[in-house]
DNA sequence: ATGAAAGCGCTAACAC
DNA sequence: GTGTTAGCGCTTTCAT
């Protein structure tokens, strides 16, 4: 593998004149086009960690995900990323199975790399993560879940819940099943839960049955296959859009119809919403838009700017063909 | 932020005294208690990029992905990341969004990077990939279309597409459409099309249509909404899941049943073809296994143990309820 | 068991 | 415009 030193040394030149090269310093022609011949001749690649050493900084944006198989999770990278690369970062991904110590420990793994910025897609928030992330002197952006000891991206969880409860009660339904998950999970299980339990409890003629179920998909649809006899809802609720599709699935496996029968809705906005038939009404959080404001906002933090700590983002309601009035 | 030089200086030892307490070298018991509190009270961190440096290895494994918004490609994703995270490898995730320019510097930046080694999820393979993988002194596993020089897993396209058109066959399907895409992709355009057409062209009173189409889900979906009318199949014969899930949508929307008045299939076995219903037929990839023997074959590769160069994983017929017999 | 010293590949002052 | 030089933080002989 040739180095700076070979190429310097073919080149007839020291090895400071090959750096300028190759950083647009000041270089006449002549020495320009042997350098660029030299480096072609020995296919010569630079070698990151010698220059992030020096310059004491690198382009590594590093991002822990809580799991690799759900759909925000997807639609979250994929609009950082692209976001990221208009800014010649490169991204570090990292998948800690929603495992705490896991997370403990790539933050740690990622400050060792000394990558430029963390991003936290959070599930659960605990001291030791605060201790270690204000340990840090890299920036980490916290997102998804409220955060009062870094920079925080929340989605306002609770007016989102409101608006979805509205939405089953204008549709004049009276029997509705609320399929939440555990409120370790702050947002979802909690604030979410809130918002719409809310407006419901609000209305006293109400027959409101409410239910923890699992983030997974497969664990919930049987579970529902046994449940769903018993209650009978008009409208089922659903925390999350995955759950919104077991309940639709195990709905049609019981023999009912979506939406002449029951109602179902879900939060999140996945694109799979709208691949079943009838598409499901959902919530439509701002998972794109969130990766280029992420990226700004790591860029004003890097540069020394000052910036608001925390950002709500607002999500909307998308009605589709899964509810409708009786 | 401390460096080595400030714990040894701290401690009151050389720093070569601290590295050999980090790499697990020989230190009495008293300075090994004196450097970790030390280091305690620092917050130290090594520097990965002066160790890597040094040793001129890293534990960063590149891989390079066409697309991040293919089930595909995600599940390909979570199968190596948990492989790798069991070997105390690092992922290093990279989207080219199918751009061949995008590859290839991605390759650079890999190599600059120092990884380990490289995966490709391969779509397109030239000339210029072929040049400068064979001039890099990097282990390259492409994965998915044929390569002959490098280390190389493929599917058997050819087996799979037969499967599918026999199983058609099978069911008294006499009026078949099969949606495939550009043969640029040699593995899903040609292949897998040569498997499927083989075993129909033996058929010879078989009303066959041929179409190509797009792997974005929206343009397909919007294309067959006008396509279908024109050609009414009973089989719709899809080469991917993707595909499969635009025609089970469109034919939805034109007023047919699935599978009551069109039988439908994919290709991939990604998991979002359960969560429709009815259930879509399929062809289902190892794309679980990829992952272990991905990491197995570069563990060796990197042992500098003879390898065979290229893999062939066979696929399997899966099928569920969008298709049935007439 | 420990320390001194050299050097990994690169950048950035500084002098010419 | 170019070369000399010092060091970034770490590992690794080689002495002791």
């Amino acid at each position: 593998m040739a180095t700076i030193n070979d190429i310097a040394r073919l080149a007839g030149v020291a090895k400071s004149t090959v750096s300028r090269y190759l950083n647009g310093g000041s270089v006449s022609q002549a020495t320009k086009e042997i350098i660029e011949k030299v480096m072609k001749d020995t296919g010569y690649i630079p070698n990151t960690f010698a220059q992030s050493l020096k310059v004491k900084k690198s382009n590594l944006i590093g991002i822990i995900i809580p799991r690799l198989n759900s759909y925000a999770t997807y639609e979250i990278l994929e609009s950082i990323d692209r976001s990221l690369k208009k800014h010649h970062y490169q991204l570090l991904i990292t998948n800690t199975d929603q495992n705490i110590e896991r997370e403990i420990e790539q933050i740690l793994a990622f400050s060792k790399q000394k990558v430029a910025a963390i991003i936290l897609l959070a599930t659960t928030l605990t001291n030791r993560h605060q201790q270690l992330i204000e340990a840090l002197d890299i920036p980490v952006l916290v997102i998804g879940q409220r955060c009062d000891f870094t920079y925080n991206f929340i989605y306002n969880e609770i007016s989102a819940g409101k608006m979805m409860a509205e939405h089953a009660l204008s549709l004049n339904h009276r029997q509705i099943l609320y399929l939440g998950v555990n409120e370790h999970d702050v947002a979802v299980g909690k604030l979410r839960k809130q918002g719409v339990l809310d407006v419901l409890k609000a209305n006293s003629q109400l027959m409101l049955k409410v239910k923890e179920v699992d983030f997974n998909y497969e664990i919930t649809y049987q579970m529902l296959l046994e449940y769903l006899p018993t209650v009978s809802p008009s409208y089922i609720l659903c925390a999350t859009d995955n759950i919104a599709l077991a309940a639709y699935k195990a709905t049609l496996a019981l023999g009912k119809r979506v939406p002449d029968d029951v109602s179902i809705s879900g939060f999140g906005g996945y694109s799979i919403t709208n691949l079943v038939t009838p598409a499901i009404t959902t919530v439509r959080y701002p998972y794109k838009e969130v990766g280029d404001l992420a990226v700004l906002q790591l860029q004003h933090i890097l540069n020394g700017e000052e910036v608001e700590r925390q950002s709500i983002l607002i999500p909307v309601l998308e009605v589709k063909q899964s509810t409708r009035k009786i």
